[in-house]
DNA sequence: CACCCTTTTGCAACCGGTTGCAAGAATCTG
DNA sequence: CAGATTCTTGCAACCGGTTGCAAAAGGGTG
């Protein structure tokens, strides 16, 4: 029992194993199938084999006559929003778990959608995770155009989506911005978002906007950071101070409201007693007492279990009909928004 | 030119294409191979019938004869402290630009390394970088006992290394910490560091510890937080609090400054005029105004570089004798530190 | 023990490519 | 233009597995 898997790494393959057990090659490649025919007795006699020789089935070898890799592709778009640090760790374990690997692609200087999917069809992914709000949304639609089970996470709600969508309702979001920010008397106040062009973006704008047009009284101010990052917060808002600010913010993101309160702070003013701002995420900084920022909670657990799930149920049905799934968000309340008036 | 690639996503081979141009699988197979002899006309043909039928070579088959997946295994064991948002841009950036694809793997609840080794040898990974400093020396070496090639950045210096290393100075920069504090005039200082046994922390410790004791009128106190993570730097940072704190603490870590930091505020203190904390790492968050850290930079792109040029040159030369590559760290001092008394 | 049904097994073809080899085509040389 | 040399090409075997099929083995029954 001891001397198992003598060093000798290299190339111990299934052939070298039915040697060894004395059986054919099927016989091997059997005991190492999930549900295929063979006695016990052979299969013992496999097992010992693979164990003395180290034997572990290759499995790009197989993806040859399954058709599966068990590769995911995961496509992220933006490195500079710690919300992503979380994002990774949900989908690696979540897959992990689910006995699949990320393959992990980094979008950041890749114009070209087209790129990417030759990239992920060369290594026969099983399936795509698009993970961004800010692409367009028919990015995905490129790896189904391509024959590829693809979930975009955090995408749009529409009516007849081209592929699958697990997000939130960003318009909804806008809306409960808007009626934290009503609630607490602000007379005037102003959205942050981020880029204009992210259908993200876009939507929680939206609902902000349509929310506040029903309070006449409360003047309201719109404007974009250039991108989902603490430099583009901060930036944005540094702008911002220049012209009367608003009384208090909805930022399009936690992020964007870290920046911006840097750039308050930095400016001699205090949160909330000068400005007040509600970001979207709920990321762990949010919590961090140094911070402290009241937020719209995205359940990003729960975003990212759903959209798994879904990519591996495509994996069965490829077939099912694109559908959009929402998770439910909530406000949390901290302490960068004052108190009702 | 316009009706190319009939959507039809499904499997295009190298048959169909050496069918359509009216050549040998062989041919196909040259003309998509570096430096293999076709003549032009040939090329041409084959050229136009793959585009045609949208074909694109099979990056997994092809490893089947030639050995090379172009799949390096990236093997990441802390997804709470944002510099590994960096070191995952990085890397994955690196790893495209040189045509390759980064097999993530999640370490987070895996205990076992003989399950990575397993499981990354399984996908014929061409080679492994373990990018932690937290996981024990001797973990990197069980992929180049499976004889895959390995770099483990942000490991440890040694005389005789295992495996090839790519870090900083640990040692060093306890030192470089210690004077920082020590020109400053402290009279009490404390070191917190990260996981006790992370070997970062061990030699930052050491280089501390030995550089003090050459001023014996200086108080020097140790600590440890759990993790390097911004909870584990703010639960420390609390406990010591509770018993006469320091004058100055030097943190294993940017981001255990900045709980630190947290706990120090939220306990009616304030950094620096109360109590001076000095980090590692210089991550982005260390520059924003309201943190403001002074730290030790930790040049994050140098080691990536330097270790993706290490894995890949390894794939050249599988015997290259293991090396320990270090990159220089500096002070950047921010306004964490009180000013010479 | 003969008969029938079920399970197990090996053979051989295949997955989508690569590559050594030898034959054929093209080019060079004198 | 013959002969030598270099390029190009197709054949066939192979990479490490999987799988349909039919033969062999095993089990149950009367």
């Amino acid at each position: 029992m001891q001397a198992q898997e003598e060093a000798e790494a290299m190339a111990v393959t299934l052939k070298d194993v039915a040697l060894r057990a004395g059986v054919s090659r099927s016989a091997v490649s059997r005991t190492f199938t999930e549900g295929a025919s063979v006695s016990a007795r052979t299969r013992h006699k496999v097992e010992n084999a693979a164990k003395q020789l180290g034997y572990h089935p290759n499995a790009l070898a197989s993806s040859l006559t399954t058709g599966r890799t068990k590769l995911i592709g995961l496509i992220i778009d933006n490195f500079h929003n710690p919300v992503f640090l979380t994002v990774f760790d949900q989908f690696t374990r979540g897959l992990q778990e689910r006995g699949l690997r990320p393959l992990l692609v980094n979008l950041t200087d890749e114009t070209e959608p087209a790129n990417s999917v030759r990239m992920l069809r060369q290594y026969s992914v099983d399936g795509v995770i698009v993970a961004s709000s800010t692409l367009p949304p028919d990015f995905a639609g490129a790896f189904r155009d391509a024959g590829m089970p693809v979930v975009h996470s955090f995408g749009r709600k529409t009516d007849r989506p081209d592929v699958h969508v697990v997000g939130i309702d960003n318009i909804h979001c806008g809306r409960m911005a808007a009626r934290e920010l009503i609630r607490r008397n602000y007379s005037r106040v102003g959205f942050l978002g981020g880029p204009a062009g992210a259908t993200s973006t876009r939507d929680r704008h939206a609902g902000f906007r349509d929310e506040m047009a029903r309070y006449s009284h409360i003047g309201v101010s719109f404007s974009f950071a250039d991108a989902y990052s603490f430099d583009a917060g901060r930036d944005e808002m540094h702008r911002l101070l220049r012209h009367r600010p608003a009384g208090a913010y909805f930022c399009g993101d936690d992020i964007l409201s870290i920046g911006a309160m840097s750039a308050i702070c930095s400016a001699g003013l205090s949160v909330p007693q000068d400005i007040g701002l509600i970001g979207l995420n709920d990321i762990e900084m949010a919590g961090w007492e140094n911070i402290n920022l009241t937020t719209i909670h995205q359940p990003l657990k729960q975003i990212i279990t759903v959209s798994i799930d879904l990519v591996v149920d495509m994996l069965e049905n490829p077939d099912r009909e694109p559908a959009v799934a929402l998770c439910p968000c909530h406000v949390v309340v901290r302490g960068t928004l004052r108190e009702h008036d």
